[in-house]
DNA sequence: TTAATAGCCCTG
DNA sequence: AGGGCTATTAAC
């Protein structure tokens, strides 16, 4: 006879397991259910069956729906789950139900909605481009499309232009097109035919590694320059391991600005295999399904961001971690898990293989690498054997009189590309106007009254604002502090660069590509779009330009402030910085044009410009490693903080006190630090604090972690301070 | 986390 | 006494 109680896991920050009477329903565990929870209703997952309740059985209520019709969450999944939530310390049902997309946690019923997709009719085929008004640039590429892919749902035409659906209507009412609707399905068509280009001989030596480990758990290290060719490797190994009947290949990617490209180049390539991608510019509709037919094993290839590293695959036979040293594979709030360390339990706990690229890895992944438990692959070589390398410089900063924060010789450089009808892409990783308002007279600066932070002048409205919480305010017309009225803007953000420029460069175009600028939906899309047609000379832009895309015009890249992040407290700074700068680098002569980086620094002697400049990123990371392990730094020892903060220090000084106590007693193997602040010491308002814990194993600090989150849950400050234990953190 | 309720001050 | 607020507690 069934057991007649349910363990079942459900949203709520307690970490443990409710029991329900399961009544007459037939239910598996991973079964989706609804179930009465205090006054309200509430979405579990079952997690097992029990004959007997720890707690008073008459006051076990039964379950009031069970998603009979839905497939169940698999043993696979869940157990993963399960690993991280206890891992990053974490409680069960909440990791489980938001790895869950959104619909599935609502209590109406998940159905994908339907849409509508479009395809030629037989006057639209007959028809030409030319046809087409000229100036209606967006219904002449839906149409393009509409040739090259036989159907086009209105999701693909969103990747078009977001006016894409609209142009679509109109083909309908010029009789080139009909609409009909369809199920959503998360493919298009072919976009270009796929030329499979030959691999050169590193490539191929790459792929055959790991192929022929392809049926056991190993981690790979692909260590390739940009522009070596890492996503054709990529393809090849997909397409080796996707020729077996029953196959997935899931592919994380660190955010969703980069898929689109990645995404056209395998959806071309793998135009017979189903490809959905997985990530939160996706409707929730659309979410949903993608996770259906990744769930059901209908999806041979995932792309996703980081939370699809938890998405359940019965068929996975490979992950590929793509540019794995990025820091947005971290999770910043909730579960702060590591999808790149998550992945790697996956596979080992699937013996299959994961593969993770980057042309700078992270130092944990070097080290990996260097100590044998990754196998360590290389593409020093560009795939397109025409590309060069480019040619990086730096200016020194303190032998040269500044024009507005430009060097005479960048200024020069950007003329001649100018006059070479070349592009160029300047990087300055500071938005707004300027970072500073600063009182000639007293030096007052202007602060952020929530936050340890200046607020940045933002000329365009006329407004102070802070880039941490947000906060607005009008410029002063006088100094707060003494009266003065000679208030400065001081140092240089991506609009003044744009405004210096202009004048300077009165002839050439110059777009700027930063959060500011890029508010709408499209607007990236459409500006990078104008630089592919040459309508832009310049580019001015923050990180959001650092990554991905690809400039065949591009020559020049100027890097105009890196002196602050040069100088930061952070000791994964210079690593960050590092992997940046080689990123920047990367944009310039992709193609078959020489490129140039010029670096406008203070310290043009410092080590990390030196590797920069032959590109090196091996002895540079190993030269930081020596630093990391003589001051045992990750990761040389594995450390988690528990971090807090309330309204008042005093509140998380004393609940910190509490923490660190605790922590010492209940280990002598493990670091343990007293209370700190961080280097933002007050952020939205709030007072912040932390305890830094170290040891050299993992398990160490997971044995008292545990113990120290059970007594940290139950303190009576637990409710008045917000905390939280972040296990690997990136940041201190 | 949510939501009910217990406790508390204030007004009338 | 009852309104409106915060703190406390239970949830299967």
């Amino acid at each position: 006879m069934p057991k007649s109680i349910l363990k079942i896991a459900l949203d709520v920050p307690l970490d443990r397991l409710f029991d329900y009477l399961r009544g007459d329903a037939s239910v598996q565990v991973g079964q989706r259910v609804l179930v009465p929870f205090g006054r309200r209703s509430q979405i579990g997952i079952v997690m097992g069956f029990a004959d007997t309740s720890e707690f008073a059985i008459e006051k076990l209520k039964p379950i009031a729906q069970a998603f009979v019709d839905e497939l169940p969450i698999d043993a696979e999944a869940l157990n993963l789950i399960k690993f991280s939530a206890d891992y990053y310390q974490y409680p069960f049902g909440q990791a489980l139900l938001s790895a869950l997309p959104a619909r599935l946690r609502q209590v109406a019923p998940a159905v994908s909605r339907k849409q509508y997709a479009y395809q030629l009719t037989v006057l639209g085929r007959q028809g030409d481009i030319a046809q087409l008004p000229k100036n209606q640039s967006v219904r002449r590429r839906v149409f393009a499309a509409l040739q090259s892919a036989d159907l086009m749902t209105e999701t693909q035409l969103d990747e078009i232009s977001s006016s894409a659906r609209k142009a679509a209507k109109q083909l309908v009412a010029d009789g080139w097109a009909v609409a009909q609707q369809v199920q959503a399905v998360g493919r298009v068509a072919e976009i270009a035919p796929a030329i499979v280009p030959t691999l050169n001989d590193e490539q191929q030596l790459v792929v055959n590694c790991i192929i022929q480990a392809s049926h056991q758990f190993k981690a790979w290290l692909l260590h390739g320059i940009t522009g070596s060719g890492k996503t054709e490797v990529y393809m090849r190994l997909m397409q080796h391991i996707l020729q077996s009947k029953e196959a997935q290949v899931l592919v994380l990617v660190p955010e969703i600005n980069l898929t689109p490209q990645l995404e056209a180049r395998f959806r071309s390539r793998f135009a017979h295999l189903l490809l959905v991608s997985l990530h939160s510019n996706l409707s929730e509709s659309e979410r949903l399904h993608h996770w259906q037919l990744a769930q059901s094993g209908a999806a041979q290839i995932i792309i996703g961001t980081r939370l699809s590293i938890f998405t359940p695959l019965p068929h996975l036979k490979l992950i590929i971690i793509d540019e794995e040293h990025d820091s947005s594979y971290k999770q910043q709030d909730s579960m702060r898990y590591h999808a790149r360390d998550v992945a790697l339990v996956r596979a080992q706990r699937l013996k299959i293989p994961v593969v993770l690229g980057s042309a700078t890895p992270a130092l944990e992944s070097w080290h990996n690498a260097a100590s044998q438990k990754y196998g360590l692959l290389h593409l020093k070589q560009r795939a397109v054997t025409a590309a060069q390398l480019p040619q990086i410089d730096c200016i020194d900063t303190t032998k040269v009189n500044l024009q507005n924060g430009l060097t005479p010789q960048l200024i020069g450089a950007l003329k001649q590309r100018l006059a070479r009808k070349e592009q160029s892409l300047l990087f300055i990783n500071r938005r707004g106007y300027s970072p500073v308002l600063l009182c000639a007279a007293c030096h007052w600066i202007a602060p952020c009254s929530r936050c340890s932070a200046r607020l940045v002048v933002h000329l365009g409205q006329r407004k102070l604002r802070c880039h941490h919480c947000g906060h607005e305010q009008r410029i002063p017309q006088q100094c707060p502090s003494c009266g003065d009225a000679d208030l400065h803007p001081t140092g240089h953000g991506t609009q003044r660069l744009e405004q210096t420029l202009a004048q300077l460069l009165p002839n050439a175009r110059i777009a700027r590509v930063d959060r500011d600028s890029i508010s709408r939906k499209n607007a990236l899309v459409e500006i990078l779009d104008r630089v592919h047609n040459q309508e832009i000379d310049i580019l001015i832009g923050t990180q959001m330009l650092a990554k991905g895309h690809d400039f065949p015009n591009l020559t020049l890249v100027g890097v105009i402030d890196t002196d602050s992040a040069l100088h930061s407290p952070d000791f994964r700074a210079g690593e960050r910085l590092f992997a940046q700068l080689m990123q920047v680098a990367g944009r310039a002569g992709r193609a078959d044009k020489a490129g140039q980086v010029l670096i406008q620094t203070a310290f043009p002697d410092n080590p990390l410009f030196n590797a920069l400049r032959i590109q090196d990123y091996e002895s540079y990371a190993n030269t930081l490693l020596q630093e990391r392990e003589q001051v045992q730094f990750p990761p040389f020892v594995f450390t988690a903080l528990v971090r807090a903060e309330a309204n008042e220090y005093a509140l998380v000084q004393q609940f910190l006190q509490f923490a660190f106590a605790r922590a010492r007693s209940l280990s002598d193997v493990v670091m343990v630090y007293e209370p700190v602040r961080p280097q933002m010491e007050r952020l939205k308002g709030m007072e912040r604090g932390y305890i830094l814990l170290h040891a050299p194993q993992r398990l160490m600090l997971q044995k008292l972690l545990n113990p120290l989150v059970q007594t940290l849950r139950v303190h009576k400050l637990a409710s008045k301070v917000r905390w939280a234990v972040d296990v690997d953190p990136l940041e201190f």
